[in-house]
RNA sequence: GUUCCUGUAGCUCAGUAGGAUAGAGCAAUCGCCUCCUAAGCGAUAGGUCGUUGGUUCAAUUCCAAUCAGGAACGCCA
């Protein structure tokens, strides 16, 4: 990476003036019209050596120039007012980079020294509950964050975690026992209606819930009746959630869901026990989570419930257990909805006081999608919006914009809602909320899906329409050439910390601004009018390049491109 | 009530190494198709970064207080 290399001339540099390196960095300009990459520690070091920063400043500045290789990677190191070192980077750095960019795999982008593996956690769907505009959130985010740990060179695993034994099973089963239906004549349009009609009444009717509950218990301890109705549930249920996935290009490596977790749950409790965490309250079991340094105390975490039915900690806990045993993993990643945040700070606690796990477990919570109300997204019936319609909704929008739309193939078609919902979702920040507006999840000026691929389709045609020699080092033509470079290379930051915070709008917005100079570079330089055939070389093989970063960055994001628009 | 999160342009959002002039998109006004796709490019306008203190040479960024909004808070997931 570039930054590293300018930071070990830095070290150099401060080791031969004798400085003490206090961790002091050279980072990206935030003045792009002076400089490509910047250093602010002349004010700290002044401070410590009680001399001037200007001062400081010359000497570091001189002390760059003397070095050997000073004109093979400088245009320019200057010293400018208070005290900050702007450094603008030769022609010859640039273009070895680039080199590195289009001939290394994964773009140059460094392999890991050691290969970590990833469990990932997310999706989460619940059986016999619909896909809505929530579920579309974890798999995306869930499925870019593996994507991004992936190209950074490490292992991982997705597990999609189904919601497949809890509460609302029972309740379902209540249902089809209450209707008298045939195990035959249920299916998926009848799971949807009956779940949240139940679910309903069970908060009206404490007596109803408390048979659901039975229901839960008698399942869980594997009576046969309703063993049998719930593999019918689980069947119907996960072929709609497949679809669902298909069409989003999410995919799983394992569909283990909460009652795989089951046959571990025996061990946790041995191990619990064993440990003399278990305790009886209220006729529950719980464990106690609190620590010294909590200011106030934290609600228990709660092992079984009083009614003898397991919830959804308990299988939790067994799933790190399970995890553990079948992978053992460094790190375990889950991608859950920020609501959630208390209940997996117990399960956290528990999981390292039982000692079931030596990985890193990592809670990345993600917004809640809000309506323009700003309460949780619902449609006018009150309802969470099913994926299917918002799918649908946002095609038939994107279909009247242009009549050349219309005529377009239904893959296409596809492949560009696919691009306006992802980029529309993942340019957000994944720990806040955000205001889902239908109207602007079907934009498609802007920054949006759509620019996106049409800068990548433009430019694509003039690739293909000409023939050249593939030139990538060598004289640098003029500043939209410049910027676009620039911007090529600046990749691996926003790689990095994509990675490092696990946060996919770091490679949505660098594919943004990489957009943004490929399509000023488009406007502003002609190469359908250029003579020189060095120079067109040059710049059809800068486009290629730009192109091809461009597809890799938008696969992180799941977003493909279509044959034309 | 307790804990946590959020507050940046009219709207929706970036800004997680504390730095120089706080950035985008949309909406507004204006300009650019005899020229590789105008789903584009460019210009103008729009801000006391919720408020007040503190730390610092330097705070939108760190700390404290305060106001406003949201969420979670033992048997749903």
């Amino acid at each position: 990476m570039i930054i590293e290399l300018l930071n070990q001339k830095l070290e150099t540099v401060l080791k031969k003036l004798k400085y003490e390196n206090h961790n002091f960095k050279i980072i990206p300009s935030n003045r792009e019209d002076l400089c490509d990459y910047q250093f602010d520690g002349c004010f700290s070091l002044a401070k410590l050596l009680h001399q001037s920063p200007i001062e400081i400043g010359e000497k570091i500045v001189q002390a760059f120039y003397e070095l050997p290789d000073f004109n093979d990677l400088f245009e320019k190191v200057e010293l400018v007012k208070p005290g900050f070192i702007n450094f603008v980077i030769s022609e010859s750095l640039i273009n070895q980079f680039l080199q590195r960019m289009d001939t290394m795999a994964f773009l140059g982008i460094e392999r890991p020294k050691k290969v970590s593996t990833f469990v990932l956690d997310y999706g989460g769907p619940n059986i016999a509950k619909p896909l809505h505009v929530g579920h579309m959130r974890t798999a995306i985010v869930g499925e870019a964050i593996k994507r991004i740990i992936q190209y950074m060179g490490h292992k991982t695993i997705a597990d999609v975690h189904l919601g497949d034994y809890g509460l609302q099973i029972g309740q379902v089963i209540y249902g089809i026992k209450q209707d008298g239906i045939s195990l035959e004549r249920v299916d998926l349009a009848y799971l949807e209606k009956t779940y949240p009609r139940i679910s309903a009444l069970c908060k009206e009717n404490e007596e109803i819930k408390q048979q659901c509950s039975e229901i839960t218990r008698k399942l869980q301890e594997g009576d046969f009746e309703y063993q049998k109705l719930w593999k019918k549930i689980c069947e119907l249920s996960l072929a709609d959630i497949k679809r669902l996935y298909r069409y989003l290009d999410v995919s799983f490596d394992v569909w283990y869901g909460e009652s795989d977790s089951y046959q571990y749950i025996h061990k946790v409790e041995d191990i619990l026990n064993q440990k003399h965490l278990l305790e009886e309250s209220e006729g529950a079991k719980i464990v106690k989570v609190n620590q010294e340094e909590d200011k106030k105390d934290l609600p228990p975490f709660l092992f079984q419930s009083s009614n003898q039915t397991y919830l959804y900690g308990t299988t939790d806990l067994a799933t790190i257990y399970q995890r553990e045993k079948d992978n053992h993993p460094d790190f375990i990643l889950y991608v859950v909805d920020n609501r959630q945040a208390l209940h997996f700070k117990q399960v956290f606690r528990v999981a390292k006081k039982a000692d079931i796990t030596h990985s890193q477990l990592e809670f990345l919570g993600y917004g809640t999608v809000n309506g323009m109300d700003g309460k949780p997204y619902k449609t006018r019936k009150g309802d969470a919006p099913k994926l299917d319609s918002l799918f649908q909704q946002v095609k038939e929008i994107f279909k009247n914009k242009k009549e050349s739309n219309q005529t377009m193939s239904e893959e296409d078609q596809d492949k560009i809602v696919n691009a306006i919902l992802k980029f529309a979702d993942l340019q957000n920040s994944r720990e806040k909320d955000y205001i889902f507006d239908i109207s602007k999840f079907s934009e498609v000026v802007g920054k949006t899906g759509p620019y996106i691929l049409y800068t990548y389709l433009r430019i694509n045609k003039i690739i293909k329409e000409n023939t050249y020699k593939k030139i990538l080092t060598g004289h640098i033509y003029n500043n939209y050439d410049r910027n676009l470079r620039i911007k090529l290379i600046a990749l691996s930051t926003s790689l990095q910390q994509a990675f490092e915070y696990r946060m996919p709008h770091y490679v949505a917005d660098y594919i943004y601004e990489l957009c943004v100079a490929m399509n000023t570079f488009y406007q502003n330089n002609h190469i359908h009018t250029l003579e020189d055939e060095n120079q067109k070389n040059m710049w059809l093989s800068l486009l290629e390049l730009s192109n091809k970063v461009l597809k890799e960055m938008l696969n992180l994001l799941m977003i493909d491109v279509p044959t034309s628009m």
